[in-house]
DNA sequence: TTGCGTGCAAAGGTTTTGCATGGCA
DNA sequence: TGCCATGCAAAACCTTTGCACGCAA
């Protein structure tokens, strides 16, 4: 199974070099010509090899982004609500705060499927003016 | 605007009296008889008026909550994928890292919206046997 | 050759909208 | 009375699925 075809290199490359993260809108478009059952069919399957993440986004639709090799190390991930874009939060405060929840809480977190949602430096600062 | 109807009524009632958490599903079936579209439009109107507050579920359908006066205390609310519970956290951990990503990140968190996915303690125990 | 992948079109589920009518204030 | 709310049906939207054909291994 997972043939090494021509839309799994298509999609595959567009998630290449660093924190992509991609709506299917953003990928039909990218890869204008491949049908919209094939990149479905082709983003699902890259989801169970564990290749990409898929989240819901505020409209429904779904959001793609690449796993990092081996797990992403983050304690989480804040994606502001105005430029969409994704800071990992690597940092001790978090880390001990996923400690927490789990001994005091006993709630086990999916990171890779908990997205923290705000607004960023550069975007508050723009609000500001 | 927002005359005081029926349906406004009855879906009011819906989240009376606690922490109620509530699919469309779940509020077309409960409300029976009453058309979707509106439910659609009573539901988005008291959102608008901040009553409830709405989030995706993974399905991609709605999920509603009832917004609580003066706004929920919580520092995060934990939510388990398998029994869908919501569990509010309320504990200085919590707070500190409201702070702490505020400080130090320059993120503003719209803990309105951020909702931590994960398992709780009786899913976890449940599983492990 | 075998079996997964592709393309097209049709179906599925959830949410939104248009329009005429009904009901609150 | 004026204006919002309601009901019904149709549309919009994203995603999934069926089926015959194509292509990688």
């Amino acid at each position: 199974m997972n043939y090494n075809t021509k839309s799994r290199r298509e999609v595959l490359a567009l998630f290449e070099g660093g924190d992509v993260t991609l709506t299917t809108d953003e990928i039909t478009k990218r890869l204008d010509g491949v049908p919209v059952s094939t990149l479905y069919r082709r983003l699902a399957a890259l989801c169970d090899e564990g290749l990409l993440l898929r989240f819901r986004a505020d409209d429904g639709s779904y959001v793609y982004r690449a796993a990092h090799k081996g797990g992403c190390d983050c304690a989480f991930h804040l994606k502001c609500r105005e430029c969409g874009c994704v800071e990992h939060m690597e940092c001790e405060h978090g880390k001990e705060l996923l400690d927490h929840i789990g001994a005091h809480h006993g709630f086990s977190l999916d990171n890779a499927k908990t997205v923290l949602y705000g607004r960023c430096a550069a975007c508050s600062r723009k609000a500001a003016k």
